[in-house]
DNA sequence: AAGAATTATATGAAAATTCATGTTTTCTGG
DNA sequence: CCAGAAAACATGAATTTTCATATAATTCTT
C-alpha cells in the first residue's frame, strides 16, 4: 500500500495524517463512549474518572493536563461531579492555592467498573484488529506523542517564509 | 518496548489505546490548528474548507460525515461561513431537500493556501518523526478505521454478558 | 395517485465550552 | 520582611454545541 499524498489527483483529506489520527480516534472511541453515556457520564467526566483511578488526589492543573481538558473547563466539570458525589475537592494543606481531587467511594466504584469495561473493550478491539496486544500501534503512537511534545522549539513550522506569511495574511 | 496494559501496577490511562489515539491526534494537530486560528478560522471551519477542496458541491449530510461534524452543527457552521463569504449554498435542482455547499472564490483561495500549509506541515512532521513519508503509520490508521467501520454488528462489545450489564446498570 | 414513510436540512432551548480576567495564595529578590 | 511576580483556581459573558424535534421534499406502498 503506497502513500498517495503527492498524487495531484488524490483527495487530500483521507490521506492527511491529522485527519487519519482524528478519524481513528473517533472511530475507535465511538462505541465505548456511547457505553460511557449509558452509564450516565459524559466523555470528559469519564476521562476525569479514569485519570483519577491512576492519580487520585491530583491537583486541578495536573488533572487538566492528564485528561486533556482545559483548566477552567475542568474546574466546572469537577464542580458538577462533586455535586453528583463522584469526586470531592480538598484544598492542599501545604499549598492553599491547590485543590486536590479525589474519587468518592461511589465514584471509585463506577470508575473501576468503567476501567474494567475499557480494558475488556480494548482487548477485544486489538484482538479483532490485528490479533495482537496492540504493542505495535501503541508504541508508534507513544513515539509520536513523545516526538511532538519533545521539540517545542522549531517544531515543524507551518510557514517558514515571512514573505509567504505576509501574502497569506492580507488575502 | 512491551505492552504494560496487564501489569496491575501500571497506570491505565497512558497505556490505553483510546487515550493514545486521542492524545496523538491532539498533539499532532495542536500546532497546525493554532495556525488555522491565526488565519481566522476555527478548526471545524478549516475541516469544512479542506473537505470542500476534495468534494466541492457536496451536500450537507455528506460533508458532515466527511468532516466528522454532526449535521445540525454543520448547518450552523455553514451558515456562518456563508455569511462570511467563504462558501455558498445552493439547493440541488434535482432534489429540493438537498443543500449543496460550494467554496466561493475567496473561500477557495484560503482553503488552497491552508491545504498547502497542511501538506507542508505534514511533510516536515513525518520527516522529523520517522524520516519517511508516513505510509506505515497511515496504513495502520486506515486499516484501523476500516476495521472499525466495517463490523457494525457485534463490534467488540463493551459487555457481552447480559447479567453483567444488569449488575452494572443498577449500581 | 393518495397517504405513509423516509430523507435532508433547519431550528430552538438547554447545556457546555471558550477566553479573558479576577481572586487568592505562594514564591522570590532585595 | 516586603513588594512584586508567579502560580493555581474560579468566574462570567459570549459563543458553540447538543439534542430533540420541526419543516420540507422525495420516495415508497398499495
Amino acid at each position: 500500500m503506497s502513500n498517495t499524498i503527492d498524487d495531484p489527483k488524490a483527495p487530500f483529506v483521507p490521506n492527511y495524517l491529522l485527519y487519519l489520527l482524528a478519524a481513528a480516534s473517533e472511530a475507535a472511541s465511538a462505541r465505548f463512549h456511547s457505553h460511557v453515556r449509558t452509564r450516565g457520564l459524559r466523555v470528559p467526566e469519564w476521562r476525569v474518572m479514569a485519570c483519577l483511578t491512576d492519580t487520585d488526589g491530583s491537583m486541578v492543573t495536573e488533572l487538566a493536563r492528564y485528561a486533556m481538558i482545559e483548566q477552567s473547563r475542568l474546574t466546572k466539570i469537577i464542580i458538577q461531579m462533586d455535586a453528583r458525589g463522584l469526586v470531592t475537592r480538598r484544598s492542599d494543606p501545604t499549598d492553599g492555592r491547590r485543590v486536590r481531587v479525589f474519587l468518592t467511594p461511589q465514584g471509585r466504584a463506577l470508575a473501576e467498573e468503567l476501567v474494567a469495561d475499557a480494558r475488556a473493550h480494548e482487548l477485544e478491539l486489538l484482538k479483532s484488529f490485528q490479533g495482537g496486544d496492540g504493542s505495535e500501534i501503541k508504541d508508534t503512537l507513544r513515539a509520536l506523542i513523545r516526538h511532538l511534545e519533545a521539540d517545542q522549539p522549531n517544531q515543524p513550522g507551518i510557514s517558514d517564509s515571512p514573505a509567504r506569511d505576509a501574502a497569506i495574511a492580507d488575502s
